[in-house]
RNA sequence: GCUCAUGUAGCUCAGGGGUAGAGCACACCCUUGGUAAGGGUGAGGUCGGCGGUUCAAAUCCGCCCAUGAGCUCCA
């Protein structure tokens, strides 16, 4: 006679033995029509699941993420059931779901391609129209492995084998396909019915480069068409905004075949560059830092000694002058620790804070290159702050106070914080582990911040937090980071004086806010897709003339806004006012002057903007000031000012 | 680095074993026009590079380079 609890507290009770479909049927049946699958005491389980005792139950439908992932992981085992028609001879190997979709990794003799992938995707929804019922068993361990192997499914026999032992073995099988899983899934095939394969990858059996590669094929899946389209239109939109597509159209930059992922800057991306340059560099003055320089060709053995050569070696770009081994450097680092062991430091110096805009050079793997976001020649806003040990808490404080304030410059507010603490393998002693851990946690809790603990996830010298923010698309990305060295000022012999008159060691701070300035600029043309705040813009004002009578007139505001620092310049060109206006629209260019008779007559400008507002004619002192007011919001989002 | 795909005019792209195409951009001419595209004319390409097959290759084949999507990596 089981009784079975709701979510919403209300009791049935049955005579017999009952599946989560019948409770759903006894509940009503759009809600029988509707589920998928079902949460027995904590436990997710198909529908067909037989409930003999008094249980808690709630079902699961589309509605629910939970819903959702059922559907993704069906949709996935309909992929692998399409294959093996069509390609009897691929191996099964994982198909899990992942964000917004599914994957399926094949074995087979070749690569699928583009168009077997319209082949497998035309067999599912023929499987889909069948309405196979999905059904489920329970296999001994041992038997199951045979069971696989015989079926030529070696790699679902080598999964089964990590599988930890005290748990069952359990198959689904729908129609001809049956396969490893822990489930649950939908009841039948009939029930997916939104979605699309995506694109073809090779992907490394357990993701270890070492094994073979398999075929994967991506998937997305969704509740209804409806949600379907919407997700690809959301794919469409974040392909608009695409800084590569974006640098094209604003002119920014252009990455070419002679310098694989090294940047040649434009003048308009030149601008926005060093104008977000020039702005670090006035604050971290602010802050206390005193900026350096360091050299690009840096002999071999600094890198030995830095410990670098042995891990990153091969990423190393190196050359060989008068038989001397030279790296270009791939960090500041080592070069910073050279400064600081320049003379006899004392206590007294700490915390000494040194800024560099340093130029690193790194090999990375040729298939990673992407755009801005992932380059072999790169600028970080590097820092290293040598302190003591008891300096850590507030140097921390005060890096992430800095921070804040630029991301809000930069129109970030939402920012993810991480920190990671000590893995397995390390350098140090707990005590300056537990202090170092407690010095970043401290910081974090004393700034009011929610913050995420990734344990092991340090890097062997120290521990580190991790500053990520969100931009408009919700899109996540790594920019900050701030980690502590007990390592490398030992390594490489910094020391002071202390103030019992004994030589100590400094503590490393390594931080960085934007991370590199070619990422974070990628990173902003997609934030604002183009269309840079006024303090950003490549071009500030545009100034047009509605005919050659006006020519001079634009030619001295032109003048005038360039001698106070403004990005101004006059269009002259022989074009009716309207192409002009949308040209420079087009250009997401913050301030259209438009300039008449009239307003040579009167002395004033008619002000437009880039999102088509008509201001009207004010006078040039007027213009003026709303585009200093403008310009010193920066790219803040409320009013209040830095 | 690995897998698959892609590489044609400045840009976006069509074409495809037999004289290389469009739109936009560009140059010149006409037009001086008040808030998102005025008209005409013209110039522009060794079809990513090297090799092979062929009477003939941008097209087919091989290698290389770069790019794109993933995988691996990311101090």
């Amino acid at each position: 006679m089981p009784v079975v609890t709701l979510p919403d507290g209300s009791r049935r009770e049955f005579s017999a033995p009952v599946s989560v479909h019948d409770v759903a049927a006894d509940i009503g049946p759009g809600l029988a029509k509707a589920a998928l699958a079902g949460v027995v005491d904590g436990k997710e389980v198909d529908t067909s699941y037989i409930i003999d005792c008094d249980v808690d139950l709630a079902i699961i439908t589309d509605r629910q993420p939970e819903g959702l992932e059922v559907i993704r992981h069906s949709t996935a085992h309909l992929l692998a059931q399409a294959v093996k028609q069509l390609y009897p001879t691929a191996q099964v190997t994982i198909g899990p779901v992942i964000e917004d979709g599914f994957y399926y990794d094949f074995a087979y003799e070749r690569q699928f391609t583009p168009e077997d992938l319209e082949k497998i995707e035309e067999r599912m929804e023929v499987l889909v129209k069948e309405d196979i019922p999905v059904s489920r068993r329970l296999m001994p361990r041992k038997e199951a492995v045979t069971y696989f192997r015989e079926m030529g499914e070696e790699y679902k026999a080598e999964i089964i084998d990590s599988i930890p032992s005290d748990e069952d073995i359990s198959l689904y099988r729908q129609g001809d396909f049956e396969d490893l899983c822990r489930g649950p899934h939908a009841p039948s095939t009939g029930r997916l019915k939104a979605f699309k394969l995506t694109k073809v990858a090779g992907a490394y059996w357990r993701g270890n480069s070492d094994n073979e590669m398999l075929t994967r094929v991506y998937g997305t899946a969704w509740a209804n068409k409806k949600e379907l389209k919407a997700y690809l239109r959301r794919i469409e939109e974040a392909e608009k905004r695409d800084h590569r597509k974006l640098a094209k159209k604003f002119d920014l930059f252009h990455i070419q075949e002679e310098a694989p992922g090294m940047v040649f800057w434009h003048p308009n991306g030149w601008t926005v560059y060093s104008t977000v340059e020039q702005y670090m560099r006035r604050r971290q003055r602010e802050y206390g830092y005193k900026e350096i320089r360091t050299p690009q060709l840096v002999d071999f053995s600094l890198w030995r000694k830095s410990g670098h050569a042995d891990k990153f070696g091969e990423d190393m770009f190196t050359l060989t002058s008068e038989e001397r081994q030279f790296a270009i450097k791939p960090m500041n680092c080592p070069c910073h620790v050279q400064v600081f062991n320049q003379g006899l430091r004392s206590y007294r110096d700490l915390p000494l804070r040194l800024a560099e805009f340093g130029s690193c050079h790194r090999s990375e793997p040729s298939g990673s290159l992407h755009g801005l976001m992932r380059v072999r020649g790169f600028v970080q806003d590097d820092g290293h702050i040598f302190c003591s040990e008891d300096q850590i808490q507030s140097e921390v404080s005060d890096f992430m106070d800095l921070l804040h304030s630029v991301y809000k410059d930069f129109g970030f507010d939402d920012v993810i914080y991480r920190l990671s603490t000590r893995p397995e393998k390390r350098v140090g002693s707990d005590e300056s582990w537990d202090k170092a851990e407690k010095a970043l946690a401290d910081a974090l809790d004393a700034a009011g911040l929610p913050w995420e603990e990734l344990p092991g996830e340090g890097a062997f010298y120290g521990p580190k937090i991790e500053f990520s923010l969100k931009d408009c698309l919700g899109r996540v990305w790594q920019c900050g980071t701030i980690q502590v060295d007990f390592s490398m000022p030992g390594r490489l012999e910094a020391q002071y004086v202390a103030e019992d008159g004994s030589r100590q060691s400094p503590v490393m701070l390594h931080r960085a806010a934007l991370g590199s300035f070619e990422r974070f600029i990628g990173i902003l043309i997609e934030h604002y897709e183009g269309a840079f705040p006024t303090w950003l813009a490549p071009q500030q004002v545009a100034i047009m003339n509605i005919t050659d009578r006006q020519a001079d007139y634009c030619r001295d505001l032109e003048a005038r806004l360039g001698a106070l620092e403004y990005r101004a310049s006059a269009d002259l060109r022989n074009e009716k006012i309207g192409f002009k206006i949308r040209e420079h629209t087009l250009q997401r260019v913050p301030y259209l002057l438009v300039i008449g008779d009239k307003e040579v007559e009167s002395q004033t400008v008619a002000v437009r903007t880039r999102s088509g507002e008509d201001l009207g004619a004010m006078t040039y002192e007027s213009f003026l000031q709303l585009l200093e007011q403008d310009v010193s919001r920066r790219g803040r989002l409320s009013e209040e000012n830095a």
